[in-house]
DNA sequence: TCTGGGGTCCTTACCCGG
DNA sequence: TCTGCCGGGTAAGGACCC
């Protein structure tokens, strides 16, 4: 096991842990399917538009990764494996590591099914210094899951201790003591800032910085002229001060199911049957977490990989599949596009439990909309007649009934 | 044989009401 | 009655992460 400590004083004002597990797909692959040990394995797609998930570090020095074309990376390794994925298996495997963190800290933030931050301030008391926490986790993860390994990195903020889970795996533990976290950081290239992107990467190296230690040193108004609000993120990164908190999961944000088609298509006739599957899954995924949505969003990329999407603020939070296909048919038909489109794709946002009482207004309406509240306000007393306009746009678009609810006022 | 699928967060533009 | 400013909400798109 590889292990790297810097831990020369003991001055640690906050312990965040950062937990990754190594090759994790194609780690359950191999696990599970003891031929595939020692063997370069590629988790993704077969089709011929299918990607690598994840690349095994048997295929690694083949110069695979993840996020490659299926077809170029056998090309790079044509003796790797290729295994469709099982994400059954990996949520199932995911939560059995993911219950392991919880046994070390009630402040678990699952960033993915394979990584997340323990805040293990005050631990030290009952499972000991840093260093000693890191391996308890590991060896906790190895044992539950039959081998499978974890890399671990430990410091005061979560940005650097995710840094230093990645800084040697796999199977590794770095510790970066708060105090010399600055210096460590320093001589990283930018494309360790979290966050940085290809795009952001290239435009950090126009401008000169190529280092982390080259952020860290620079102006402030200089880095909020050239990348605005996340120059100034990154600059806080590269001092090592990152003072977000190790947040337990919360309700998802969204809930979406895309597909890559194997040929393209262009009618509407074609797209119809993608967007009832998506809407279908989406419902049901809805309901196993028992979650509404009030947003539906339709997602479009062309064949020349350019995305486009509408969406729209539903008039009643659903979980029902008809009526996301429905939506998602009606934005469909909003677009004036012909196509051919090779990505077909419906989301579900702005969630909230199905349990949790919704505000209605007296129409039975979610009151998020605070236009219709406030056209309605004016229904009550003092209406205009433009305000009345605009409340039957709004209905109109929305398709409910206070556009004929307002018709009478036509005639006064 | 080029380029997935699940997400999050941010920016920009625009509409609308006060 | 008109105009400008401001702020909130929404829509569309982009960058990014695993």
């Amino acid at each position: 096991m590889a292990s790297s400590v810097s831990n020369e004083n003991c001055d640690w004002p906050r312990v965040v842990a950062h937990a990754d597990m190594d090759a994790f797909y194609a780690a359950i692959e191999q696990l599970d399917d003891p031929s595939l040990r020692g063997r370069p394995v590629l988790v993704g797609g077969r089709s011929h538009r299918g990607v690598v998930m994840t690349a095994s570090y048997e295929a690694r020095p083949f110069g695979v990764g993840s996020a490659m074309a299926m077809a170029k990376a056998k090309r790079m390794c044509p003796e790797a494996v290729v295994v469709p994925p099982r994400f059954e298996r990996y949520r199932q495997v995911s939560e059995i590591i993911m219950g392991v963190f919880s046994d070390f800290s009630p402040d678990v933030e699952a960033l993915s099914l394979d990584e997340a931050f323990l805040d293990m301030t005050g631990a030290e008391g009952i499972f000991g210094d840093p260093e000693t926490i890191g391996h308890r986790i590991k060896d906790a993860v190895y044992e539950a899951t039959d081998g499978l390994t974890a890399s671990i990195g430990l410091s005061g903020t979560k940005y650097v201790a995710k840094v230093a889970s990645a800084h040697r795996k796999p199977d590794g533990l770095t510790l970066v003591a708060p105090k010399s976290a600055k210096a460590w950081l320093a001589p990283l290239p930018v494309e360790r800032l979290w966050g940085a992107g290809p795009k952001t990467q290239a435009r950090l190296h126009q401008i000169g910085l190529n280092t982390i230690g080259d952020v860290a040193r620079a102006d402030p108004d200089f880095l909020f002229e050239k990348l605005g609000n996340a120059g100034l993120h990154f600059l806080s990164l590269s001092r090592a001060e990152d003072r977000r908190k190790v947040n337990r999961r919360r309700i998802p944000k969204s809930i979406g199911c895309e597909r890559t088609l194997s040929e393209d298509v262009c009618a509407a006739s074609d797209i119809e049957p993608h967007l009832r599957t998506s809407a279908d899954r989406i419902a049901s995924r809805l309901k196993k977490k028992k979650l509404v949505a009030s947003g539906i969003k339709l997602k479009l990329k062309t064949s020349g990989f350019e995305l486009l999407s509408r969406q729209r603020l539903l008039v009643q939070p659903t979980d029902v599949g008809n009526v996301i296909y429905n939506v998602g048919a009606e934005l469909l038909r909003s677009f004036n596009h012909s196509g051919p489109f090779r990505l077909i794709g419906m989301a579900a946002y702005d969630l909230v439990p199905s349990a949790a009482p919704v505000q209605m207004d007296l129409f039975g309406r979610n009151m998020k909309h605070r236009r219709l509240e406030a056209a309605i306000d004016r229904l009550n007393g003092r209406y205009t007649p433009g305000t009345v306009r605009r409340a039957k746009d709004i209905a109109e678009r929305r398709g409910d009934r206070l556009g004929a609810t307002l018709d009478f006022l036509d005639d006064e």
